[in-house]
DNA sequence: GCCGTTTTCGGCCCGACTGTTTTCAGTCG
């Protein structure tokens, strides 16, 4: 056993984060603590094996990591601990990070209720709070002590980020109520939404007008306000019922080209473009584009602004200043545009589908039918395997009756290619859950992990290894097994993972389901890298299930992927040769 | 703390809303 246990990247994100926080409230420049936070974004985007990349001594070449997080990151990755953690730590108690998450409470005045009143838990702020002590600090009032109070409680019931499934549908309510507005020319959600990030922690609406006060007043009536957290000339933000803030940005037409822009973010992708404006004299903000003499530069879209910045336009997707940049730059540079990216209809089918067959809520029939609906032309059943016998998994038997009915069903939809699969759990040794000669029958096999999810790393990558290594195996099902905003995945090598898919030529499942979208997003260039095939997979246990495909389409899009690069949008002949790359029968 | 095809020092995006500030700081987008 060794004494101390090296930090996952996940936990040292976390902590430099919390590190940030820490400086910021004991009064660090800002910069700094700015530092500390690209540090920490810059690492949770990187993919690969971190322990190498601290063994060759590589840390910095991160961009936005330089010696002095790099220090830091090594000693929590060689060592576990680190001595300048501690020392920043002792700045303040790690509560007072509580106190920031309350709305409207930042790092100063977070310090003064501490230093003037030695309040350091929420509790005891609360109490404060009741108690009227709260009014007398400096740059407080009656109104203070009565929004932290809402804060609080907003605080401790509403806290935290939302599924995408969930945030489109009350973006969509809005987005409504003001596009029905007359006088309003344009109306967008932007945002994270727009970006189709993994989780939402917000709602952005812009709409462009030149009568701003019946939008404001339509976003107002919408049902289920909960609350008005703000309400300006340009900008309103409201908390609805379901505890997911909206913001209202309003425009003058002329501007919405830059406002959606800026407003769609991300803040990162933002700064850095103001900066590159700036270093040549001029100015961007969400108003619009100004040249060194303070003249407007005529921006009616948003390709327009990347023009006039020497950049071909930037999916929104992309925005998140991984690099974008500099490839919008070079792209400009050679006259090229941006590849397009995947879209729905590219889709040609799917595989990874449940049905009644074990725990899915309609038959094999009605899924064959909706899929066909969707216009797709191949379809791949794959119901649970025997061991899980919780989610009805199919008996050897009940394969072979399954082919039957297939085969029934195939005689009615001559148009689609139809396959039967098999979603085999992978046992805890890393077998699979039926004999070599039943898995060699089937069309295709997706093997997932649904059990024993807290094997140790080393453990947990060698079970998994040895399935994917297994001569039937052809997806490797919901990679990391992560639930968003509900679990982290299981612990394993990704990168290895990964680089044994390839060689393996098995397809990795981007998990279209939205509590999921398994693989993340971020390890699409290493995805590249290392030429792994994905496959956007619904898992549907429903015919509307099949629809969570947007989402894994999103997630796609979100890698940067064209539909090239994703192997359901093949033809299905092509499709059927790629299957049998891996798939040995 | 990070960074560099004008820089290894001296910058680091820019603007809206709120509250108690009698002239703007703090927070947030
Ligand atoms: N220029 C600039 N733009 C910002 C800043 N903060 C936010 N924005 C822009 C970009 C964001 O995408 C957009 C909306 O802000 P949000 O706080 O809602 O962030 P976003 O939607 O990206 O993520 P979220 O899922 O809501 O946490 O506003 C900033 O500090 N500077
Ligand atoms: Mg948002
Ligand atoms: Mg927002
Ligand atoms: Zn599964």
């Amino acid at each position: 056993m060794s004494e101390t246990s090296s930090l996952s990247k996940d936990e040292i994100c976390r902590t430099l984060v919390e590190l940030g926080h820490i400086l910021e409230i004991s009064g660090s420049s800002p910069f700094k603590v700015r530092a500390f936070a690209n540090g920490a974004r810059a690492l949770e985007n990187w993919q690969g094996d971190l322990v190498s990349l601290v063994q060759d001594g590589k840390v910095t070449s991160i961009q936005g990591i330089g010696k002095g997080l790099a220090g830091l990151i090594e000693e929590w990755v060689l060592e576990g601990e680190s001595e300048a953690e501690e020392e920043i730590r002792s700045l303040v108690p790690e509560s007072l990070l509580d106190l920031l998450k309350i709305a409207g409470l930042g790092p100063k005045k977070v310090r003064v209720i501490y230093e003037e009143l030695e309040i350091e838990s929420v509790d005891e702020l609360e109490e404060a709070c009741q108690e009227n002590r709260i009014q007398s600090l400096a740059g407080f009032g009656q109104t203070s002590e009565n929004s932290i109070l809402k804060g609080i409680n907003n605080l401790r019931r509403f806290a935290g980020r939302h599924l995408v499934s969930q945030a489109r549908v009350v973006a969509q309510r809005f987005l409504d109520a003001v596009k029905s507005v007359s006088g309003v020319e344009r109306a967008e959600v932007a945002g994270s939404l727009r970006r189709n990030r993994e989780t939402i922690g917000d709602i952005d609406v812009l709409v462009g007008t030149l009568d701003p006060i019946p939008v404001r007043e339509a976003f107002m009536a919408v049902e289920g306000i909960r609350e008005v957290m703000a309400e300006g000339e340009t900008k309103s933000r409201i908390l609805s019922e379901e505890g997911v803030g909206v913001d209202l940005r309003v425009v003058e037409p002329v501007a919405f080209a830059p406002a959606l822009h800026y407003f769609t973010g991300s803040k990162e992708h933002n700064t850095r473009l103001r900066q590159r404006a700036r270093e040549r004299g001029w100015k961007l903000n969400e108003y619009g584009l100004w040249d060194e003499e303070g003249a407007a530069l005529p921006t009616p879209e948003e390709q327009d602004i990347f023009r006039h910045l020497d950049m071909a336009w930037i999916p929104p997707e992309l925005r998140e200043d991984l690099g974008e940049l500099e490839k919008a730059a070079d792209l400009h540079s050679r006259s090229a545009e941006w590849e397009p990216l995947i879209s729905e209809q590219d889709v040609k089918g799917v595989l990874h589908c449940h049905s009644t067959w074990s725990d899915g809520k309609a038959t094999l029939r009605e899924m064959v039918q909706a899929a066909s609906d969707l216009g797709w032309v191949y379809y791949g059943t794959a119901d649970h395997s025997r061991t899980a016998s919780y989610a009805g998994g199919l008996s050897i038997e009940q394969l072979a009756e399954q082919r039957a009915e297939l085969e029934e069903i195939r005689s009615d939809f001559p148009h689609m290619t139809l396959l039967q699969g098999i979603e085999s759990d992978i046992l805890a040794d890393g077998s699979l859950d039926y004999p070599d000669e039943v898995l060699a029958e089937l069309d295709y096999v997706v093997v997932s992990v649904h059990s024993s999810f807290s094997l140790p790393r080393a453990e947990q990558t060698a079970r998994i290894e040895k399935a994917l290594r297994h001569p039937a195996t052809t997806v490797w099902g919901h990679p990391t097994g992560r639930l968003l905003l509900q679990r982290d995945g299981y612990e394993i090598d990704l990168d290895h993972l990964l680089s044994v898919a390839a060689e393996e030529k098995v397809i990795v499942e981007l998990n279209a389901h939205p509590r999921r979208l398994d693989l993340d997003w971020r390890w699409g260039r290493r995805v590249l890298e290392l030429g792994v095939d994905i496959g956007i997979h619904p898992d549907a246990h429903s015919t509307q299930g099949l629809r969570d495909v947007e989402y894994g389409v999103a997630v796609a899009r979100k890698m940067g992927f064209s539909s090239s690069q994703v192997t359901n949008c093949m033809n299905p002949e092509e499709y059927l040769k790629r299957l049998n790359l891996c798939h040995k029968s």
